[in-house]
DNA sequence: AGAAATTCGGATAAATTTATCCTGTTTATG
DNA sequence: CATAAACAGGATAAATTTATCCGAATTTCT
């Protein structure tokens, strides 16, 4: 469904948020082993996060990576899968046609558009705030 | 959301059963050259196919593709999608985890487990005989 | 029997994705 | 101000997916 990257993206998002809520700034180290992601390749993730401004990176000493409160409500997964993977997830025909649509569709064009809007209204509907709350609880975990 | 072999396995399963309701049998070239896929890759696709019997091949000269009526009817998108990309459609964490389940969910479980399984349902339903209905009258298309 | 058309299967290559490493820069802190 | 902790970014490597090539086997047709 996602690359590996957005995996990792959307993950560590996660964790930072988890913790950014309790005021806490979180260093790549820790992130790689809270989601269990290779750090190096996190790492460039959250570049590409912070260039996108999802994340908000500090540099140095006590530096690391967090997000603002007032964003952590904004911030909808769609906006992170749309940061890392582009609009692949959105666009593009089901069996990989390059100019399909109503139009002139592939056979199953109508029954995938019917579910990548159900993964696209899911994705956009969905904020850090709400996926941070079951991992707030426990009922939800970022690693396992 | 499946992978270039699939998206090919697919259209060429699709293009095979069209042929094969007006009795004709194809050759790789010409299931290629009209799904527009790569032929050598193709090829090995195909070989996958058959062996899953998913698609009869016949050797030798005025040999190549087909599928019987019968399974035209029978046969499912699942299947195909199965034969090529195995169960990651529709096991596997939308996040990555390795061990995410109803018992210690992802925060994105339950959504992503609604949408897999409208898909799964949607794969599971649609038969190759359907998909070649537009295909007969024009309405949908194989490549473009 | 020979030639042509065709699939099969192994080896290999190209492209992309995933992952690592290393050097540089920034910043808090003692 | 020196040091250590941390991110940034370029170069590189490993793994996977996509794609090609070629010889062998099979079958039809003349």
């Amino acid at each position: 469904m996602f690359s590996k990257a957005c995996e990792y993206g959307i993950r560590a998002s996660m964790y930072i948020a988890l913790q950014s809520l309790e005021g806490k700034r979180v260093s790549l180290k820790e992130i790689a082993e809270e989601i269990d992601s290779p750090v190096a390749f996190t790492a460039k993730i959250l570049q590409q996060l912070s260039r996108n401004k999802i994340v908000d990176s500090v540099k140095g000493s006590a530096g690391g990576f967090q997000i603002e409160k007032e964003q952590i409500k904004k911030i909808k997964l769609s906006e992170i899968v749309y940061a890392i993977d582009g609009d692949n997830v959105y666009v593009g025909c089901g069996l990989g046609l390059k100019k399909c649509n109503a139009n002139k569709p592939c056979p199953v064009h109508d029954k995938f558009v019917a579910i990548r809007d159900n993964l696209k209204n899911m994705l956009e509907s969905a904020s850090l705030q709400e996926m941070t709350e079951g991992l707030e609880v426990g009922t939800t975990y970022l690693k396992r």
